[in-house]
DNA sequence: ATTATAACTAAGCACTTGCTTAGTTTTTGA
DNA sequence: TCAAAAACTAAGCAAGTGCTTAGTTATAAT
C-alpha cells in the first residue's frame, strides 16, 4: 500500500556511527550525516526521531562491533592475561587505517557534560559500567580474592584503557603497544 | 588622548579559562564568554583577536595556575615517589568544589580533530610534552639508567595521567586516589 | 486503473554561531 | 576648552544549527 524505503537503516547507521566516532556528537551536524548516510534529513527524522535517536542507534551498533571483542575476553579463563589481549584488541579495534579514532563512548563521555544530554550519558555509562564488571570477573579467575583488592585493581586498569583512548591521538602504535606492555608489567 | 580600559585583561582571561576549563572549546560560545568575562563582544575581540586568541591566552592563564604543582615537582630530588605527588596534587588542582574537571589541556585535546585548529593543536601538544620531559628527568633520578625503559614507563605514566582526566569524571574521590596508589604500586 | 499510504525532495523555520560595524561616550594632551 | 583617540554599546551580518512542512512520487491493495 506504500513505497518502499530506498535505504536499509542498519546500513546507514554504521555509516552515521563513524561520522560520530570520528568527530564527535556535538561537532556532528545533521547535514554531515544526511551526506554521510546518503539520505534525505527527512528520512533520518523518520527513521530515528532526532538527532539524539541517530547517536542511541549509533551507540547500538558500537556495542554489537566491540562485541566480537569483548566475547573473547569473555570466553577466556587466562584471567588478567586475557585483559591485557583485550587492551592490544581495542588497539586493533580503534585504529582506522592508521588513523586512531579512540573510544566512541570514551570520547563522547568527555564531550558531554552531565547535565547536557542525561540520556545519552546514562547509555554510556552503562556500557563502560559492563566493561568494569567484565575486568571483576577475570580478574576473579586469577588468585586474588580479595575484593577490596579486585576493585582496586579494576578502576586502575579501567584508568589506563580510558587513557588509551586520548593517548591514541598522541602516542604512535608503538608506544602505545609499550604502554599496555607497562600496564600489565608487575600487576 | 584616549579612553581607559575599564577591565583588566588578566582579570577577564582568568574568567574565560574557568569556563572553557567546565565546557570545553567548542561547546563555549562568544556570547558565553561575554556574560562570563563581563565585557561586550567588541572588547574581546579588541583585545584577543578572536575566540582562538582567547583560548590561547586561557591556556597562558593555565600553565601559570598549574605552575605551582610542576614547580613542586621540579624542585623535588624524590624521583618516581615526587611523580606520584604529583598526580595527588592533580587531582586537587583539577577539582573545584565537589565537581572535577580534569585537565583543561587534555580536555581540548580530546575534543579537538588535528585539522579543527593546528594552531590550539600545537600549543596543547608542546604544553603536554613538557610535562612528560619533566617526568623522564625525574625518572633517572632513580636507579633506572636504561634510556629504554625510562621512555616507555614515562609514556606510561601520561596515559595513566590522561586517564585520570577522563576518570575524574566518572569517578569518585576516594576511587581516584586508589588509582594513583594502585599506579605507582610495584612501580 | 484507481486510490490510500508511506517515502521521498527541497525549501524554509527559528535560533545560535563567530565576527563586524555604525554610532556614542569617555579621557587626555594641547 | 575642545578636539583627537581609544573604549564603549548595541544592532546586525552571513553562515550554520536541529528540525519541520508543503508538495511530489512510488507502491501495493482494491
Amino acid at each position: 500500500m506504500a513505497r518502499k524505503k530506498q535505504y536499509i537503516e542498519q546500513e546507514v547507521i554504521e555509516k552515521a556511527m563513524a561520522l560520530f566516532w570520528r568527530n564527535g556528537y556535538e561537532n556532528t551536524s545533521v547535514r554531515m550525516l544526511e551526506k554521510e548516510m546518503g539520505i534525505n534529513q527527512f528520512s533520518i527524522y523518520a527513521s530515528f526521531g532526532n538527532k539524539q535517536g541517530v547517536f542511541l542507534e549509533s551507540i547500538k551498533c558500537y556495542k554489537k562491533k566491540i562485541r566480537k571483542i569483548t566475547e573473547i575476553l569473555e570466553n577466556s579463563n587466562k584471567g588478567v592475561k586475557a585483559i591485557q589481549e583485550y587492551f592490544y584488541n581495542f588497539l586493533e579495534f580503534s585504529k582506522d587505517a592508521a588513523l586512531y579514532k579512540g573510544c566512541l563512548v570514551t570520547n563522547t563521555i568527555n564531550e558531554l557534560k552531565e547535565n547536557s544530554d542525561p540520556i545519552i550519558m546514562h547509555e554510556l555509562k552503562k556500557f563502560s559500567n559492563d566493561i568494569k564488571q567484565l575486568f571483576v570477573r577475570k580478574l576473579k579467575q586469577d588468585d586474588s580474592i580479595d575484593k577490596e583488592m579486585i576493585n582496586k585493581k579494576t578502576d586502575f586498569l579501567m584508568n589506563c584503557l580510558l587513557g588509551l583512548s586520548i593517548s591514541s591521538k598522541v602516542f604512535n602504535t608503538k608506544e602505545l603497544k609499550n604502554i599496555v606492555e607497562m600496564t600489565f608489567l608487575n600487576f
